[in-house]
DNA sequence: CTACGAGGATTGTAGGACAATATCAGAGCC
DNA sequence: GGCTCTGATATTGTCCTACAATCCTCGTAG
């Protein structure tokens, strides 16, 4: 089970645990996290303590503190006694997220239109510019381009507690459960969508960047769910 | 610092600590939250960890781990290598958070409505039959009734994600906050405006539901703000 | 074949130790 | 007097070891 390790990590062992001293269990969450989301754990594959404080050459204390915050942002499930597996997200979570993250990411977009900021505004523009090149997109670079965009309509947004809120919707793991949907079709489809929900906004229309984005997360929940429908339950 | 301990403790001291094996931390986070909700840890007060071991009579490690849950909710903050506070919510957050609050449970409201469960909806009906009564009500009564009237729409919509996640949004927190404005005017008026919302759910009718919810909040965060507003900032 | 018990695996908790870091009081300097 | 620097103190971050509690598995007896 090295697929914890780094890319590259010939130099002395000790190298590959945590950096610096209060920074261990970051440093744990997030290559967890990392092997999680990219599929290197598969789901429910288990996590064991013991075998993680061998893995990254630290005490228990550190990895409970980390398996903890990823069971808190929904990624593994602690089962006592039994150690961690990792989640596998069932037909009804997803669609249950899709509804909740409708709702909230359309409230962000429309605040988003609404805000006065120069500044922000300008950071958002900047941001999103990739949306609006007419280049071939591999889904991976589609995967990087989406959760760039709709990161910036939060950021521009301003409401910092949506923000956090948003990020423990488990985007990525859902996006690593549902990604073999993506094919070249969907992807120019989703494209063009981002792109006239930025421009409801760039225009500052609050209530068409809304419906824009229920638009757009809409047709994902619902294709996310159909393809979930034919692989199991 | 008595304030963590239970009302009644005659009994031998180590019926002070945790209750079975497996359960330690959950029943240190329950106590704290139940001290920070209900004002006797005041705002900003300190929570060490060698004070609260020897406090509960546990090790370091559950503390630490119920302290990561409590900020993790957000009701205090921990500050490296200084302890943990008592988190104070500054009047941006608590409008933010009314803002989520505003779409995640006129939400509920909408899916509560369209429900068509008849087991949850006589179930429903039974756990807010109380606002219904005709009696003077007391703040802290009023606490506990908005409470569970809030929690019943969400448990009649019947989104688990949505449950839990609203769960995160700190609710008591605020309340315990901005509670000083419940007049007895304001509580009249809150109770009439749940009974319309309920109403509407129960007739089935989700776009009146989902707008009663609205109108309720949105005075709501209308009222904390104002009342925020004078007090600090 | 099933019930049951023994043992292993794994987490839950305890307690002690030391390192790293933030805070604070006081000494010394300007 | 006010400022800076330094040491002492407080507190968390991490590690270690040990044991208790619990769940799982597997072999055995009926």
């Amino acid at each position: 089970m090295d697929v914890l390790q780094l890319p590259v990590s010939d130099e002395p062992v000790d190298d590959v645990a945590g950096p610096r001293h209060g920074a261990t269990v970051n440093f744990i969450v997030e290559r967890l996290r990392d092997a999680i989301v990219s599929g290197r754990l598969k789901l429910g594959a288990r996590l064991v303590e013991g075998e993680l404080t061998a893995e990254f050459r630290v005490s228990r204390g550190p990895v409970r503190e980390a398996l903890r915050r990823l069971a808190a942002d929904g990624l593994i499930e602690l089962v006592p006694h039994r150690g961690a597996i990792v989640r596998r997200l069932t037909r009804r979570e997803i669609a249950e997220l899709f509804q909740i993250r409708l709702e909230l990411e359309s409230l962000a977009a429309r605040l988003a239109a609404a805000d006065g900021d120069a500044a922000r505004r300008r950071r958002f523009a900047a941001d999103i510019a990739p949306i609006f090149e007419d280049r071939p997109r591999r889904v991976a670079d589609y995967l990087c381009e989406n959760a760039k965009f709709h990161e910036a309509v939060y950021a521009l947004g301003n409401n910092e507690q949506l923000k956090v809120l948003a990020g423990r919707l488990q985007l990525p793991l859902i996006m690593a459960q549902v990604g073999n949907i993506l094919t070249s079709d969907v992807l120019d489809l989703s494209v063009t969508e981002h792109r006239t929900i930025a421009a409801a906004i760039l225009e500052g229309d609050p209530e068409r960047a809304h419906a824009a984005m229920r638009t757009h997360l809409s047709r994902a929940a619902e294709m996310a769910d159909a393809e979930r429908g034919a692989e199991d339950c």
